[in-house]
DNA sequence: TCTGGGGTCCTAGGACCC
DNA sequence: TCTGGGGTCCTAGGACCC
């Protein structure tokens, strides 16, 4: 083994939002929880978007339909379980948590990349070896139990591809250790939905040509898989071998802010409409100013109809601003046509709304 | 089942420029 | 006459991720 052998962990929080709530809500400790929007007996427009493991038992997951959770929880209720503890999501609050925990991953590992609320990748090339990344690993599961009552699944690999799938592999609390040699062999039987970025439509795409693990997928050349997928077929063909020399990201910068709202019924009373864009148009300014940025130069306006077609329109100013009135004004106007026969000729309902801002700046 | 809200990246056509 | 080639920007849509 070389002394620059690359060695990367993921660290995947197991229920990060469930698992706060059931850690701070102690008469909750043992029930199935579901955290998600509000599931108004049944009649609830939103998503779970994250349910603990006894939830998980009821058959209830992230991103299903709230409603649909709430029907499990019903039935699961009638068959003598008990139903499940609906929760909104307190953004907020698990924001500190998750702070708390990548500052204790910066206590033992000087590359860190904050992935997502509740993951990030480190670089452990510096502990040497397989075998002490995996102790290191283990002293990080330690610490974030010991200090925040939360468990924690990591995989460890020579990449963050084999990383990220390795963290999934044992959950809750598990730890996945794949070694270089071993990173074709490990992704080979698995199905192909299991690499990121390969969705619902690429599945779908690939089960019609008779595709289903990673080792199926190795017939097609990089022409072929380029041809398929475009630029990304490139890099899945390394995916698929095993090999992904994508580097840790340390620090980024958000190229647009946007803030959408789904109604809690579809309309399309223009008043009301523009009252919540309105509303929507000055969080984004908000969160403009508070994220660094001085100016945006470009606005996208969303609409969804009730159908689920949604539609954006944008428009790219001439001169960076940061004003609030022109962020109304100028969504105002793409918003307007949805109104009439323009855009919307069958008068369809409309489902949500939102406003984004791009090209920003702080200069 | 009836589908949130926050984002990123890619593609493709047309305008425009050299 | 029936036709370049490359590059960048803008716009709209779509796939995907957590």
């Amino acid at each position: 083994m070389n002394k620059t052998m690359r060695i990367v962990a993921h660290l995947d929080m197991d229920a990060f939002f469930a698992a706060i709530e059931e850690r701070d809500n102690p008469r909750f400790k043992g029930l199935p929880i579901v955290v998600g929007a509000d599931p108004k007996s049944g009649a609830g427009r939103g998503v779970v978007s994250t349910a603990n493991y006894k939830a998980r038992e009821y058959g209830i997951h992230s991103a299903m339909p709230i409603s649909t959770a709430w029907r499990l929880s019903e039935e699961a209720r009638r068959k003598g379980g008990p139903a499940a503890v609906f929760m909104g999501v307190g953004m907020r609050r698990y924001g500190e948590v998750s702070g708390r925990v990548m500052a204790i991953l910066r206590i033992h590992v000087p590359i860190v990349e904050e992935a997502s609320v509740d993951e990030a990748y480190l670089d452990v090339s510096f502990t040497g070896s397989y075998e002490k990344a995996e102790a290191l690993a283990k002293k990080i599961k330690q610490s974030i139990s010991d200090k925040e009552r939360l468990t924690a699944s990591v995989g460890i690999g020579p990449n963050k591809l084999i990383a990220k799938i390795a963290s999934g592999r044992h959950k809750p609390d598990g730890l996945t250790v794949v070694r270089g040699d071993e990173a074709e062999a490990f992704l080979a039987p698995l199905p192909i939905r299991e690499i990121p970025g390969i969705g619902p439509k690429t599945e779908e795409l690939f089960l019609k040509l008779g595709v289903r693990l990673v080792q199926d997928l190795k017939k097609y050349s990089k022409d072929e898989m380029r041809e398929m997928l475009g630029k990304w077929g490139a890099d899945l063909y390394e995916k698929v071998r095993g090999r992904d020399a994508s580097p840790l990201v340390e620090e980024w910068e958000a190229k647009s802010i946007g803030e959408q709202e789904t109604f809690e019924q579809d309309t399309k009373d223009l008043h009301f409409v523009t009252e919540r864009l309105q509303a929507l148009a000055r969080t984004v300014v908000k969160r403009l100013g508070a994220g660094g940025f001085k100016t945006f130069r470009t606005v996208v306006l969303t609409v969804r109809f009730s159908d689920f077609e949604t539609k954006t329109r944008s428009r790219t100013l001439e001169t960076p601003t940061d004003s609030y009135e022109t962020l109304e004004f100028e969504t105002m106007k793409l918003l307007l046509p949805f109104f009439d026969k323009r855009e919307n000729p069958r008068k369809k309902l409309i489902r949500l709304i939102g406003v984004r801002v791009e090209k920003l700046s702080k200069q």
